[in-house]
DNA sequence: TTGAAAGCGCTAACAC
DNA sequence: GTGTTAGCGCTTTCAA
């Protein structure tokens, strides 16, 4: 039990009785050591409670154990969850996680990029659909990286995510099988790909019940509650109201449940509303929220995965990664007022 | 323009035409190097667009630029905010932040446990009223800390937080001033020392306006929407209501809120709720939270500032930073119904 | 199966 | 004001 500074592995060695180079073998190739000396090194190893000097080791390797995340907020609900997913992959394989939030700005990102340059990470999980570091991206190397949640607009990296069209296409089929027949999408969006994807998904369930074009009502968001109400306004200045709204996501759906309430409506009586992603102010919400739950932790889990194949130099075919969101039916849908 | 390697310091030393430790040197203590050397230099790391490895540079230097901030939960409405705080001022000072989320999982810890003891870290932020590495924190050396919000009870460890008394006291003195008399304190707990020290602002104030011990009434809770839920129906079995329940945080007070207009009372006709903390939804809730708001830019930045100083090895006398919060009024309180 | 030694990129003491 | 050099702790040839 020394006292002062860290152990090194000359602490180590010397009270194992051996040369530096058995223990470092010891510890990463132990088959390559007699099973004798293994033991003697691991003695000294809890005598002097050593750890393996990370910067050390990164700088001889010339590569770094850290993962960087880059995600512009976290605090988005949608965030912890899937870095549970990215640590425990990362961590049984021996990388830590490192969270980098650019709130936005790219100066923030530009940080991160110096950071990345001076090989304190190995690798990049990026949660936002461009490079958030301007056009230096251009010029730089940037390590392996893969993108959650939306594919990376100007990076060529593959990205896992959700089958937004089929989730989408779950709730718009929900819907219809109540009944309803005039349903809103609101939150369309030409920036974020999944956003358009879900509108494709609406706009595939209406074709297959075979609801006339004429009949969609598509109202453009940013997915914050502030837009979902924004566009309830909007829509209530036209004349013909629909029956449903079926919100990009669950923020949108609680600005227009906001909305509907505070304009004396009862959800669902009056209207029914659906959401996207399963937040976890959804089951709070009065009524409780009908949403696809996205695969939070798998995801997290496959980017993660997929990341530790590219520093492996194994290079997958594909570059999108889509799982499932599973249809979590509450209390925010029901059959359309008869009449209307 | 190098393309293959990241550029060295001797890159940028042959390029400029001078040795290494002048480089380094034009870039640390550039006032000790000549201004023509110093432009030379400047051009050279231009054109090689050189930046440190930090991981030589902590090597050498025997400390990294890194600052661990634990904390139990990253999804922690709270977090983010802070975090801005943090970084900032870290980041103007040339550190970096890591974010550690232990999930409150003990096992979680010891991975940042021995995160730190490999020098990865030169200090750490804990979020988190207790060491979150079980016993080897006794046995282990832990670098400077600094906690955020509570004390950290295991450790010496100097705090920044909010003056949860002096808050509290506010809030129970706007529910007296409104004309409130029998007022419940929703969330005491004896782990948590800020929600007890919450509770007593709560039983100051009510001393000072003369209101009897016997007209307290305490619930115990953990701070979750659910915890405030639980509180509310326990108090629905009692004979004598309250006609203002002071809430011991945000969503404390969300979960009585739901519980309320469940049951069909309207807030604040018929009860008056408030809150702590000012979380995003207290503007979204219906109607909008009575709160008092945590400074949580300056927590933030006054905890990195601290811990900084540590790190520079200056020990202030103090050991308990405390900031005011600010009561925001919004449309959860009102009179009393005359009568209750 | 083990040891000696080079060297990852950098900073700082020392010499000039 | 600048250069030379040792060495931070580690991994990995190369020899033995």
């Amino acid at each position: 039990m020394t006292n002062s500074s860290p152990a090194t592995i000359e602490d180590v060695a010397r009270i194992a009785e051996v040369s530096i180079a058995t223990v470092s073998r010891a510890i990463h190739t132990p088959e390559k050591v007699a099973n004798s000396t293994r033991l003697k090194v691991n003695q000294a190893i809890a005598i002097t409670g050593y750890t393996t000097n990370a910067m050390a080791r990164s700088l001889r390797l010339g590569r770094s154990n850290m993962i960087l995340v880059v995600a512009p907020d976290i605090g988005d609900p949608n965030f912890s969850s899937i870095l549970v997913g990215l640590e425990n992959e990362a961590r049984s394989h021996g990388y830590g996680v490192l969270i980098g939030h650019t709130q936005n700005e790219p100066q923030r990102g530009l940080e991160y990029l110096k950071f990345l340059n001076s090989n304190q990470a190995a690798g990049m999980i990026l949660f936002t659909g461009i490079l958030p570091f301007g056009h230096q991206s251009m010029t730089a190397r940037l390590p392996p990286s893969v993108g959650v949640f939306e594919p990376v607009f100007n990076g060529g990296i593959p990205y896992v995510g959700v089958d937004d069209v089929a989730g989408a296409r779950k709730a718009i089929d929900l819907l219809i099988a109540e009944g309803h027949r005039r349903i809103a999408f609101i939150g369309d969006s030409r920036t974020r790909l999944a956003f358009s994807r879900r509108r494709e998904g609406y706009e595939e369930g209406l074709a297959a019940a075979g609801i006339p074009q004429s009949a969609r009502i598509i109202l453009e968001g940013d997915g914050t509650i502030e837009s979902g109400r924004l566009a309830l306004e909007q829509l209530f200045m036209r004349d013909t109201l629909p029956t449903a709204f079926m919100c990009v996501n669950d923020q949108t759906a609680i600005g227009v449940m906001l909305g509907l309430t505070a304009r004396g409506y009862d959800i669902p009586r009056d209207f029914s509303v659906t959401g996207f992603d399963d937040v976890p102010q959804a089951t709070f919400i009065n009524p409780t929220l009908t949403t696809l739950r996205q695969p939070r932790t798998a995801i997290g889990r496959q980017a993660m995965a997929l990341l530790l194949q590219l520093l492996a130099n194994e290079h997958p075919d594909e570059t999108e990664f889509l799982l499932m969101p599973d249809l979590i039916v509450r209390n925010s849908v029901s059959r359309p007022r008869s009449g209307k």
